[in-house]
DNA sequence: GATAACCTGTGGTCAGACCACAGGAGGATC
DNA sequence: GATCCTCCTGTGGTCTGACCACAGGTTATC
């Protein structure tokens, strides 16, 4: 054994992703097929095929016909917010370092946003209202938070950043809530978030750059700390 | 089946992470007990296992002894360039967002590094170095400029940050080597990122966090449109 | 022509069998 | 008593073969 053979088959697959022989919605041979194609065994190719599953490369179906089998999709968002919740649980990646990361992120799209003449924030605006109904549980505001800011990361058209955002959020979404649960008054914290919603998107709306960069940062590390969930809400990367 | 078999075995091992049961150092039980234990086949957890060995989560190895089996290691970065390098493959990823994306971050490293007085910059200015020897070809002198920049990421203190700039720079590395070979004096366009690199350099030790923006940016825009690889570097994200 | 039964090929899973390997246990040797 | 060597055990790595459920096309039936 040279190397292990699930690797010999991602390496195949993964050239024929870069050299173009596969492509989104493209169909994989069988497991069959590459089994005997590569020379190995089908329980090897099928942990191949596992992780090109679960890092949101392919989906598999099982049946006959056109949309049976392991199909091309990339769709990044999937696997980025599995990779970072693991690693996050794993203590792979500190709790700071997720927060500070969201804080440039967030940042770089809230003055792209306000830059771009372009920009379409109707989703925005609905998840919004949406927040206005009065009596959210924290974990329904918190949703409802999470798809806001995903939404504006969508705007800004930049798939890497959406994605990366969405991992993020979601490798932190167990602490959010449970940070939530230690704030005493949460409809007044509920209050000042949707004002804090509202005065963002209103910067971006009018094109004020500076203003939408300082009331995201804000509105973020406000949270985190209210929450106790980053111990002093560093700036370091932000200033 | 009302679920996968091997998603079972992911969803039992997130859970230990999560609730500290595993971590760091930790070893898993073998393949067999956990086979056992939850009641599926060995290949559904060998499938899991997979996963989490791809995500750089656990590192395997045969034999006996503690340091044999399935061991937590929860290094992040391996699991972040397998992750970027094969949804750029599979177009998940436009090459435009992923070289806007290194944008945001570097900039963002290069002025939390000039804000921070504590900063160990000794590895950059290592790497500094051996990118003087005369006479390096274009990929080896991009492998040192890959290094420069991880370092700088690293320096930061932001693991999130440095081990996605890894990724991004491996998802593009392929890219970024066609593109050297587009270039028609190699040896001017190694002399002029030399120069800037250095400026970069001084300008972080100097503490001058706008110049270190600024040249961060025109450096990196620098090279991929010289290099073709993005049509109009777009600066949308970073003004 | 419409309907129903069948057949085929797909992924999903399991069980069992090897192999190579690392390291500990225990005996043989000095 | 200390050292060396051999054997044994348990590990991951792999392959094979066997089922199952399922979706969709094919064919026979009415």
């Amino acid at each position: 054994m040279t190397q292990r053979a699930w690797r010999t088959v991602l390496e195949h697959i993964e050239r024929d992703l870069i050299e173009g022989r596969l492509g989104p919605g493209d169909r994989l041979p069988s497991e069959r097929d590459l089994s005997a194609d590569l020379g190995v065994g089908r329980s090897s190719v099928r942990e191949a095929l596992r992780v090109l599953e679960v890092m949101g490369l392919i989906r598999t179906a099982t049946g006959s016909g056109p949309q049976a089998g392991a199909i091309v999709i990339a769709t990044p968002s999937g696997g980025m917010q599995a990779l970072l919740r693991l690693q996050v649980a794993a203590q792979g990646f500190p709790l700071a370092d997720v927060v500070q990361t969201r804080l440039v992120l967030e940042s770089a799209v809230a003055q792209a946003l306000a830059a771009d003449g372009e920009r379409d924030l109707s989703a925005a605006h609905r998840i919004l209202d949406a927040m206005d109904v009065p009596h959210l549980t924290a974990p329904e505001f918190l949703a409802l938070d999470a798809q806001l800011h995903l939404a504006l990361a969508e705007a800004s058209g930049n798939s890497v950043i959406a994605a990366t955002m969405a991992g993020l959020r979601s490798a932190i979404e167990s602490y959010v809530l449970e940070g939530s649960a230690r704030i005493d008054d949460w409809s007044a914290m509920a209050e000042r978030l949707r004002a804090e919603h509202r005065q963002l998107v209103t910067a971006i709306d009018a094109g004020d750059a500076a203003s939408a960069d300082a009331l995201v940062r804000t509105h973020i590390t406000g949270y985190y700390t209210a929450a106790g969930l980053v111990p002093d809400a560093r700036t370091v990367l932000t200033d």
